[in-house]
DNA sequence: CGTGAATACCTCGTCGCTCAAGGTATATTC
DNA sequence: GAATATACCTTGAGCGACGAGGTATTCACG
């Protein structure tokens, strides 16, 4: 493997960007709790849910995907289309209770951070 | 250094929940761009400010601290207060700037996780 | 007077996780 | 037959949040 773009990014690569941290896990879960779906199409799905705000990679997706089955909480199923196959990935229980899980803890922080930002200005408690 | 602890967390130390990244230095930002504050005193504000949603340890905060010094968005001051030595941070222009950038940052993935977790139900499109 | 808690600063090492870059293969379109 | 789209994958780098630990002073309490 090369990876010796340096051309792209101007200095650094940037490779963990501020407020992305558990989010391709959380969309992840939430997509698959609403219906089975193959990772390309995942991919393209996030672009689209978040109104274009949040895209993620392939690079970024599939690993995720593996992980999440490792730990229980997504099954997959191959399915061949057309000559090409894909993999369809569903959530399981264990899944559902990740995802309940990670909302609630999305839900926290979200409300933390609004509360900081809305602080009146210059506030002298 | 020892950090042999290992009855504390159930099996991992857990360095890097969810949904944190980025969130001490936007913080630190916040509170800082409203009047200048000591490091100390930014643990225990954090708490507050967010409702106690949100806590972040010393082991966070000043290294936080440090390196936006180092990269010219903070400057400090040290001030002896009754003997002990306290060191005051506050922003500069481009701390200011920074703090802009940021929470236009997290507003758009703030807006694109919402409106992904607001997906009626079994939105079949 | 001594002991502990609170105040106030600090550093180090670990570890998970996101990302870009690259790779393979087939199907479709022109 | 060449390019584009579909569909899967892995690797390596690098960042940065975190807990644990460390130092020193002051204050409350008995």
């Amino acid at each position: 493997m090369d990876c010796s773009g340096a051309y792209r990014s101007e200095f650094l690569a940037r490779s963990n960007p501020p407020f992305m941290s558990g989010v391709p896990e959380l969309l992840l879960l939430r997509l698959l709790d609403q219906r089975e779906m193959y990772g390309y199409e995942l991919v393209r799905s996030i672009r689209s849910v978040t109104g274009e705000a949040i895209s993620l990679g392939e690079g970024v997706i599939y690993p995720v995907l593996h992980s999440l089955e490792r730990s229980g909480a997504l099954k997959s199923k191959r399915k061949a289309v057309g000559g090409r196959t894909r993999v369809y990935y569903s959530l399981t229980a264990k899944g559902r209770k990740r995802l309940s899980a990670l909302s609630g803890e999305w839900q926290r922080i979200q409300d933390g951070i609004t509360s900081a930002l809305e602080t009146p200005i210059h506030a002298e408690a």
